[in-house]
DNA sequence: TCGATCTTGTGATAATGTAACAGAGGGCGG
DNA sequence: CCGCCCTCTGTTACATTATCACAAGATCGA
């Protein structure tokens, strides 16, 4: 139940970790972690929150990166499609993923203030929509879920 | 608990009794529904599935209702402000709701085969993500919960 | 009737996302 | 070394989804 991204945390290390750990299973899986999909990565981590395709177009493009959308949909499809990052579809927007490699049914918190965004796990075949989805015979492959509330930081703020 | 939309019923009185029950919302509360509008809503509830604006846009050129994208979303967004409507998210498309005016926290179930739309009531301000969130710190005020997977008829005949 | 307000018509444009194809590069059997 | 296959990249063009801005019409109460 990985809730970071509210907490105060060391987030450099944040990011070393992040990038290590999808370059290793990259590694371990014969996939390749080019430059492009590499700093991909690293501007998904940089904040917490969720970037859009073309929030990371122009900062590839400042670099010298790439200028073209297909750059940045193409990386961002590998990173999601191997679950080193997810779509926040109600943002239109990317996040990096707080657990890469390991296969599960992300939750995501976003904060409507500030725009943080923290990754939970909700498997949504078991609890009570699981349970009437089975009674109507409905069988749940995937799900998205996207709450959106009020951070810690920003509710006592905007209190 | 409403999982129609799979099940056989009389759907006729579906849409019938989806009008009506808008129709009375809007008097009581001073809404106008516009014949813009309420034949938006029908479309809507003509196939328990989810339409594009762009698909609603060219339904509405054919009879002479409109026939640029303002028109159609700005009756979308009368109903899904009334809650009248929902956007999936995951779709960029519209279904109508299910007990239109009552405040509730929906959640659907798409038949990825027959794309066929369910709403089922998923509160999830309880529950056990619910329950980490606020362990977090975090608030939750609304939540998209859009659950893929195949519906009975389809889960039966793709077997 | 008058004005305030909501609704609609319409053209233009922004934001998001894909298709298609040519070229660069690297591994690998010949 | 060469040519083949494969993946990744560069680029043009395009498709889809959504919004802005402004004028005109409809509604409703004072
Ligand atoms: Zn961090
Ligand atoms: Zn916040
Ligand atoms: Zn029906
Ligand atoms: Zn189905």
């Amino acid at each position: 139940m990985e809730t970071t991204g509210f907490a105060r945390h060391d987030h450099g290390a944040c990011i070393r970790d992040g990038v290590t750990a999808v370059a290793e299973h990259c590694r371990a899986e014969g996939l390749q972690f080019t430059p492009v999909r590499r700093r991909v990565l690293e501007l998904l981590l940089e904040g917490h929150r969720a970037l859009g395709a073309y929030d990371i177009l122009d900062r590839l493009r400042e670099e010298g990166l790439g200028s073209q959308p297909p750059v940045a949909y193409r990386a961002l499809d590998f990173l999601v499609k191997n679950g080193f990052a997810h779509k926040i579809e109600r943002l239109n927007a990317f996040v990096a993923c707080a657990c890469p490699g390991e296969s599960h049914m992300p939750a995501f918190l976003i904060c409507r203030k500030c725009d943080k965004v923290a990754e939970a796990e909700a498997d949504m075949r078991e609890g009570k929509l699981a349970q009437s989805a089975a009674e109507a015979g409905f069988h749940i492959e995937r799900a998205v879920v996207e709450a959106e509330g009020l951070c810690p930081n920003c509710s006592g703020a905007a209190a």
